[in-house]
DNA sequence: ACCAATTTGTCCGTATGTATG
DNA sequence: TCATACATACGGACAAATTGG
C-alpha cells in the first residue's frame, strides 16, 4: 500500500490539509466489502486464502488479517469448520445485540423503551395477522402450551414472552421490521423476567394475552390484535411501576451482563 | 491463552463433548467488551497501550491488535488523533449503515420499507409534537428555507429531506426510536432522489409537507402531524410506482454503493 | 524549536495444530 | 495413513508519528 501521511515542513505555511491516511488494514477490509456491497461477490462464494489475499494487496499477512477480522466481526465474512474464508450474509441477531448494547450505553430510558415499542409492536402484530400461516400460528400455540406448563418459573416465561414476540415477528413476513423491533425487544426481556418475579399476577396476564393475540390472528382480525399488542405492552409498563421502578430511569446495565 | 482443542484419540469412544475453542485475539476483545458493557471502564477512560495489554493478556501483539480491531469497528473503542486507546460511544449513525447494508444483502422488498416505516414516522411525528424545543423547530424552518431554494436539485432536495426527517427524529428525544428508524431512512433517502428525477410534481409535494408537518409540530397538533406523515410517505410510494418500479422487488445494492 | 522516549503501523520469519484429499 | 495446505499464534524488527521535556 503506498500510502502514508507526510508531515509538512515545520517551518512552512500549513497550505495543504493533512492527507487522511487509511491505514492499510482498512484499505483491504473496504476494498472487499466493496466488492461484497456491489454484490461482484456474492454471499456463499470463496474469498481466497490469505495467503492470495496478500499477494493481492501486496501486504503483509498480518495486515492481511486484521482487515480480515473486521468483515468477519460484521458477518460479511464467515469461516467455515476449515476456516476458509467466505462471502457471508450478516445476520440480523447479532446486529440487534449490538444495538441494544448501544442503547444501553448511551443510558436511554425505558420511557423511551416503551414509547418506541408499542408502534413497533402494533405494526407487527397487524402485518402477522395479514401474513401469518398454519405452519407459524402452529409455532405459536405451541409457545403458549409451554407457556402455561412454565407459569411458575418467571425467568422460563420471560424467555418464552420473547420467543412468542420473535415468533409473531417472524409471522409478519417483514424483515425490516423484525430488524427495526428487536432490539427493543432484546432490552424489554429481561425486564419482562424482573416483573414477573415481582408482581403475581403478571405471568397468567401475559399468557392471556398471548391467547388472545393468537386469536387474533388466527381470525385475522386486526382490531383485536392491536388491542391485545396494546394491553400486553401496557401490563408491561403497570407491571413496571408496580415493582416499584422509574420509567424515566436509564436502562441498568447489568441486564446485557448476561449475554 | 491456554485454550486449545483437543482431539480425542481416534480409537477411544468419545466420551467427552468437543471443547469450543474460542481463539485468542476474540477472548481478548471479549474480556474488554464485558468491562465497557459492565461499566467497570467508562467511556472516555483511556484502555491502555498496546504494549500494556500485551504484557497484561499475556499474548503476543498481533493477537492483541487483531483484537483490539474488532472493538474499533464497534465502536466500543476509539483512537483519538495520537493512536491511543479509549473507550467509546458507539455511535448510531455507523450502526443504523450496516443494518441498512444488511438489509440491502438480505434483498428486503421496498414494500418491507415501506410498511415498516410508516409506524415509525407516525410515532416519530407524535413524540416530536409533543417535545420539540423553539431550537429544533427554527432548524426545521431552516432547512425548508434551504430547500425552497433548492426545488430543482433533485439530489439535493432529498439529501435535506433526509436532514429534515433526522431533525425530527432529534425533536422527538427518543433515541430507541431514533435508532430504529435510521436504517429505514437511509434506504429510503437514494430512493427519493430517484423519484424527484422521474417525476416532476415531486419535490414541490415534498416542501409542502414538510410545511405542514413543521406547522402541526409548532402547533402541538399531533392529529395533524399524523396526517401530513402518512401523506408525506404516501406520496413517496406513489411516486414509486409513478417512476415505474415494483414495490415487491428487492432494494437495489446500487443505492449502498456509494457510502 | 529541537531531542529522546514511547507507541503505533507494518513487515518478516517460524512453530504448531487442524483440515482435506 | 500420510502429505500438504492453511490458519493461529508467537517473537522480533524497523520506520514513522507522537509525546513530553
Amino acid at each position: 500500500m503506498e500510502s502514508r501521511t507526510a508531515r509538512p515542513p515545520s517551518g512552512a505555511p500549513s497550505r495543504f490539509r493533512r492527507v487522511a491516511a487509511t491505514p492499510a488494514y482498512r484499505q483491504v477490509a473496504e476494498a472487499i466489502e466493496r466488492e461484497i456491497i456491489a454484490g461482484r461477490i456474492r454471499p456463499g462464494e470463496p474469498i481466497g486464502t490469505e495467503a492470495q489475499l496478500v499477494s493481492q494487496f501486496g501486504v503483509n499477512r498480518s495486515t492481511v488479517r486484521e482487515g480480515i477480522r473486521l468483515l468477519e466481526h460484521s458477518g460479511l465474512v464467515r469461516r467455515d469448520s476449515s476456516r476458509r474464508l467466505w462471502v457471508g450474509l450478516p445476520h440480523y441477531g447479532r446486529l440487534a445485540l449490538r444495538m441494544s448494547r448501544a442503547l444501553v450505553l448511551h443510558e436511554v430510558t425505558f420511557r423511551e423503551l416503551y414509547e418506541a415499542s408499542l408502534p413497533m409492536q402494533l405494526a407487527t402484530v397487524e402485518a402477522a395477522v395479514e401474513r401469518a400461516t398454519p405452519e407459524t400460528i402452529a409455532q405459536l400455540e405451541e409457545n403458549i402450551a409451554r407457556t402455561e406448563r412454565a407459569l411458575g418459573d418467571p425467568s422460563e416465561v420471560a424467555k418464552l414472552d420473547a420467543e412468542f414476540h420473535g415468533l409473531v415477528g417472524k409471522a409478519s413476513r417483514n424483515r425490516v421490521l423484525q430488524l427495526a423491533r428487536e432490539p427493543s425487544e432484546l432490552l424489554v426481556m429481561p425486564t419482562t423476567e424482573m416483573i414477573l418475579k415481582r408482581v403475581k399476577e403478571g405471568a397468567p396476564r401475559l399468557l392471556h394475552a398471548h391467547r388472545m393475540y393468537v386469536d387474533a390472528i388466527r381470525r385475522r382480525d386486526k382490531q383485536a390484535g392491536r388491542l391485545w399488542a396494546r394491553r400486553h405492552l401496557e401490563d408491561w409498563r403497570k407491571g413496571f411501576e408496580r415493582a416499584g421502578k422509574d420509567l424515566d430511569q436509564p436502562i441498568d446495565r447489568i441486564y446485557l451482563e448476561s449475554t
